[in-house]
DNA sequence: AATCTTATTAGGGTTTACCCCTATAGTAGT
DNA sequence: ACTACTATAGGGGTAAACCCTAATAAGATT
């Protein structure tokens, strides 16, 4: 269970805060609260893990304005949602959007803090994916436009030969920038450079 | 848009049943109805594109149960729920355990006609990416079971001359074996390789 | 008994890939 | 101007992969 994580709590109506707040704090999880979606906007922050408790209905941007602007995001913390006056076509959109779940209040409080262990359980392997990602990406970076372009035509399976041919230089060239480019990426094998590649393409 | 695709409708009651075939049929949809969810399985083909619409409450097997059975298989049409006597976690399970919708009665005859539509395109899609991987799989069945280890440590990233330490052989029949795997795979290179086998491991 | 498959090994030849060093020309920054 | 980086190219050597052929042996099948 991953231990520095908050549960952010965004609920205009105080009462429904506290009671929340203080559930968390009777089994030990950090939370902090946010009376606006705005509010923990202003507050947001991308490398702190954990999940949101999100109140639908709000002053100014509702909670499933800020699910939407969050998945917008290219890494966003998992989302509870909990509404008093939900109804299924509203629970349908936002469980297809990702919400971790969509609860009614008045709820049970194991229900809730079931919803909060799975999410921040999804939200440490998440995170744990994208900072690989975030690694190599970052190794991608240090690579020469030209570099690139020769890693790209390795990684589709051409060889040296051909990758000349396509870029009109010659196969000394490209063998140079072939190491250069596995090299920056420490990459150890061919097969361990397909590995990180097709990491970062999506589904 | 598939055009050979069937909408199976479950539902007990007969008048639903019909008022939903009428309105498939008007727009040029192929449908196929049961009133059980048992007479569907026992005219179920796994080769059937198309989706299902599923009633929740129904004598004997509920929709839901339906759902849960189709999920344990490996390929399974997209099902769209409807029901007059839905709550809102019973809609937050079905679309978690990946119904395309969950829907209430009544709904507007369009809202269900878009939920099919853009599920028979999803079926299509999936067929298409699961149709590649059986291809890939049935290759794959050619190997004797000593090419397939050959194969994998090859994916793995290792050379010919530790995989032949690691099986106790000599390169030669490393060389041997990796080059008949690679003509059963049809794999013109390693980088074709790697993208075969990796499209094989979901997620 | 004859055949097929699988697993194994060997030899020889060609092609790539990998590694190290060197070297030039252009560009960008200090 | 000096420096650093990038792109380019060539030489030389080692290692690995690829290709083809051929042979042996155990096991299963026909």
């Amino acid at each position: 269970m991953p231990s520095n994580s908050t549960v952010f709590i965004i609920d205009d109506d105080h009462e429904v805060r506290e009671a929340i707040e203080l559930l968390l704090q009777s089994i030990g999880l950090v939370s902090k609260s946010y009376e606006s979606a705005q509010a923990y906007l202003d507050d947001f922050d991308p490398q702190a893990s954990g999940c949101l408790v999100l109140d639908v209905r709000m002053r100014g941007m509702s909670g499933l304005d800020l699910q939407n602007h969050l998945n917008t995001l290219p890494q966003s913390p998992p989302v509870i949602i909990i509404t008093g006056h939900g109804d299924i076509p509203m629970a349908v959109q936002a469980v297809q959007k990702g919400a971790a779940n969509f609860i009614e209040k008045p709820f049970k409080e194991q229900v809730l803090l079931d919803s909060i262990h799975r999410a921040i359980e999804h939200d440490a392997e998440q995170r744990g994916k994208a900072l690989i990602k975030e690694e190599i990406q970052s190794r991608l970076d240090l690579l020469t436009p030209r570099e690139r372009q020769v890693i790209n035509e390795v990684v589709t399976g051409k060889r040296n030969k051909s990758i000349a041919n396509d870029l009109n230089i010659t196969l000394s060239t490209v063998e140079a920038h072939r190491a250069k480019g596995m090299e920056k990426l420490q990459a150890k094998s061919l097969s361990h450079l397909m590995r990180m590649m097709i990491s970062l393409t999506p589904k």
